[in-house]
RNA sequence: GGAGAGGUGGCUGAGUGGUUGAAAGCGCUCCCCUGCUAAGGGAGUAUGUGGUAAUCCCGCAUCGAGGGUUCGAAUCCCUCCCUCUCCGCCA
């Protein structure tokens, strides 16, 4: 959500920044609306204020006719006034919940994934002396069609040594962020309500890619763990210097995957359900740049740690998603596709989301939004995916990163 | 799932139709006094939002959420959510 004071005092500002995520704000139909909201609030209160008059002159005399009759008008020309008011801030709710963050100055301008840019690459990319196989070789070896079989297409059952390498590869995850880089580990729920779906930005625009339970409930799968963990504090207010706050959760995720189909259809890079290691600050404004930068980096050392090549790429502004304002992606090499593949994405969401999960804290003039930050550190699938690819051997089998020695 | 109790400001906790946005206490902030690891006195201390650019001023809203009754609701009625106790069930 963006300021509304913004949007009054700037909006061609708003408008102009938008455009270059594609994004077409309405600003005609934006000022009617504010314009109108303005009227009828102020014609509301001035009736309510006459109302909230003469109801105590009532208490001091009692039963006086007139002045209960006059007043049994008033009450119910301001029951109409709040209907009306009432009408027009549903309309503007519903249209601020669909505007996008605004793009951040340092992000490259372009309408799609064609103008992202490459900024580092790191680690060296695998000389193989035969073709390398595709991970998925290694997946349906162990599944055999078996995820299917007992839920649907876009599902893994993994066996023995895969198994195994899935559930390391999370705990090592998490071991290397709390112990190393100081984020506190969280357990949360995999069914959330609606309330925190719209307050990261999921809802109410991105229904479609969501799992919602049957029944009657307003439950969903949760998509991943950024929701249950960014919406743990909502409706709080921090003292500045409990900032910043640094969580990581380990948990499965649900995607609907609408929109992908023929995609990626072999092996772990796009499942309904997948693991992912999730890091999360909630942290002063002044500070998220710098956050941001410490999250990526500590994304990054997973990858180093793991030696898996990988590239940082900044998403152009075309390509950022709707909640953020600014996105790096950490792309690991699959030799089998001679490319590199998206593993994490670390986002800065400003203060968009904190205005939708009013997440304060307390300034010396008053209390004010903190920023909100995420990013895999990593999502696990992709990471097993990563490692059966890089450490193929020529027998069609798979050594594992040395610093899981101590895990296996 | 059954039966009962309850949800009030940072916390404890009064308040069953009319200056109650809300007593009192604790905590916190500032000031005064005193002078030594403390005590006493005074003042202040919710949030959101509108009029406005404004941290002043004035208004409106908020006592779990949403409706209703009423001139007027923290107080009465309805629905929902949550918490606690006992029973049942269960990992």
């Amino acid at each position: 959500m963006l300021d509304k004071k913004l949007l009054i005092k700037s909006p061609d500002i708003v408008k102009k920044n938008l455009l270059t995520r594609g994004y077409i704000f309405n600003d005609d139909f934006w000022n009617n609306l504010e314009q109108e909201r303005k009227i009828a609030q102020v014609n509301l209160e001035t009736n309510q204020e006459n109302l909230n008059k003469l109801s105590k002159e009532i208490s001091k005399v009692k039963d006086d006719e007139t002045l209960i009759e006059q007043a049994s008008l008033l009450s119910s020309l301001v029951k109409q006034d709040k209907e009306i008011l009432q009408s027009i801030q549903n309309k503007i709710e519903e249209f601020l919940l669909d505007i996008p963050n605004l793009i951040h100055d340092s992000v490259p301008v372009g309408e799609d994934e064609t103008f992202n840019e490459v900024i580092e690459e790191v680690g060296d990319i695998p000389n193989f002396s035969f073709d390398p196989l595709d991970h998925s070789f290694f997946i349906e070896k162990s599944d055999e069609g078996r995820g299917a079989k007992i839920a649907k297409s876009r599902f893994s059952a993994l066996s023995g040594d895969l198994a195994k390498l899935h559930r390391v590869l999370g705990q090592f995850m998490m071991d290397i962020h709390t112990n190393d880089h100081g984020y506190e580990e969280l357990y949360v729920p995999y069914l959330i309500n609606k309330t925190s779906l719209i307050g990261t930005g999921q809802l109410p625009k991105f229904e479609d890619d969501l799992f919602k339970l049957n029944g009657n409930t307003d439950l969903y799968l949760t998509p991943t763990a950024e929701v249950p963990v960014t919406n743990l504090h909502r409706d709080e207010i921090f003292k500045a210097e409990q900032l910043p706050i640094k969580y990581v959760c380990h948990s499965p995720c649900f995607r609907s995957e609408a929109g992908s189909y023929g995609k990626d259809t072999k092996g772990l890079i796009r499942q309904h359900q997948f693991d992912k290691v999730e890091l999360v600050k909630i942290c002063h404004p002044d500070a998220s740049e710098d956050e941001h930068l410490k999250l990526i980096e500590d994304a990054c050392k997973i990858l180093e740690l793991l030696e898996l090549p990988y590239r940082k790429v900044i998403l152009s502004s075309g390509d950022t998603g709707f909640s953020a304002t600014k996105t790096v992606d950490l792309e690991v090499w699959f030799p089998s596709q001679n490319t590199y593949r998206e593993i994490s994405s670390c986002s800065n969401f400003s203060d968009f989301q904190s205005r939708r999960t009013n997440l304060k804290f307390k300034a010396d003039k008053g209390n004010k939004f903190c920023h909100t930050l995420n990013g895999s550190g990593l999502a696990v699938g992709r990471t097993l995916a990563a490692i059966l690819e890089n450490y193929q051997t020529e027998e069609k089998s798979f050594s594992y990163p040395k610093i899981l020695n101590k895990y296996l």
